[in-house]
DNA sequence: GTTAAAAATGAATCGCGGTTCAAATGTACT
DNA sequence: AGTACATTTGAACCGCGATTCATTTTTAAC
């Protein structure tokens, strides 16, 4: 007999990750992952049924860790709904500072899973999405937000908002520091654009 | 002779929107394009070099349009930055309210022509986030926006949100009336999130 | 009514790349 | 030091769909 080297899905993995990011999709080849692999290009095929499997393991796995990680944050009810937003949004550029190669392909490649709408990754998407919205409806009930936004919508725009400057990080990290990116992220949607009319400076 | 029918290259372009914005630009078939445009597969060829020209011209004609709405609004003089904030969020909103697939297709491949840099609406596209960009510094400048929020993250903010928000619409048009979009968006980039600590309550 | 040239057609072509599989190779056990 | 069987290989296969082009149709000029 013979033992499966072991690290090859890894590697295959990995692999995709950086081609997916870089290619797009479409214009990843197989081959071109194998080789970058440092694997043949059927072996490939040993460890994922086909090229669209390799995608849909990719955010599965990704979706699963961000979800757990929101899944603990929402859960703690000694937080309040600020500092919950706050490591929900930190919890995301975490993921992917060390690896610009996953942030495009989470920003780019996500339309191609969610076209035919299935997957794994989708039921912990949609999980998140309504997570998000039970923080902000808890806040406005709690009377730290205000009760005139909608749930649903806020948590859309944070994430729109995030995944644009992802990939405008991921494009060129130098130009966008992360840690700038993400001050920005929460000083903006919790203080907004304008000065207030009447108050004492808020802090950003 | 014979002259060119006319409106073949209209039809063509439309279809292409609507083909492409529901199967995605690879999966979208010339031969299906020819066919909702009511013209032969080769007489696509007659009117545009190749697919990708196809998706190039949609995208040029798009962003020509979007342009030339906020140059006139950003070097209106008498406008207040606030007001020329909302009235580009309306523009953006505005070009695509009628027309759910022009949506899809915005949001889901433009990263389809940014990966070669190339092209046409580039330039466009640019030049509209330089003059999001001057805008908001021209509001900090004028004391009317926080100053220390920086102007070109903030445009990326503002315009990643949109797009997300814009993709939720074009596939659920029930559940995200774009009224309520349009003032959900403003509110929060102005307002924030949080209810302001030592003021009268502000309007949304 | 005839002609000439452009416009339109759509079946055939052709290359690309995802997938397969017969052959080669490595490993464990005897 | 050989056998059995799982893993690995990569060249060949095969279908799909963008593009082409020989043929047909239309129109304008005479």
């Amino acid at each position: 007999m013979r033992r499966k080297s072991g690290d090859k899905e890894k590697r295959i993995a990995d692999a995709a990750i950086r081609v997916f990011g870089r290619d797009g999709y479409h214009g990843a080849k197989i081959t071109r992952i194998a080789e970058e692999a440092g694997v043949a290009t059927g072996s490939v095929y040993l460890y994922f049924r086909n090229k669209q499997s390799i995608l849909q393991y990719l955010f599965a796995k990704l979706w699963k860790e961000l979800h757990v990680g929101f899944a603990y944050v929402a859960q703690q009810a000694d937080l309040d709904p600020r500092t919950k937003v706050e490591l929900i949004i930190d919890g995301i550029l975490d993921q992917f500072e060390k690896n610009p190669s996953l942030a495009l392909l989470f920003v780019n490649e996500q339309t191609q899973l969610l076209r035919d709408g299935t997957g794994e990754f989708m039921q912990y998407y949609v999980d998140f999405l309504q997570l998000g919205e039970r923080v902000v409806r808890d806040g406005i009930r709690k009377g730290v937000f205000r009760p005139d936004v909608d749930p649903r919508i806020f948590t859309n725009l944070v994430f729109g908002a995030t995944r644009q400057l992802l990939h405008q990080w991921a494009r060129a990290p130098r130009q966008f520091p992360l840690d700038t990116v993400r001050r920005e992220i929460k000083a903006v949607f919790f203080g907004g654009l304008l000065i207030p009319l009447s108050s004492t400076a808020p802090r950003a």
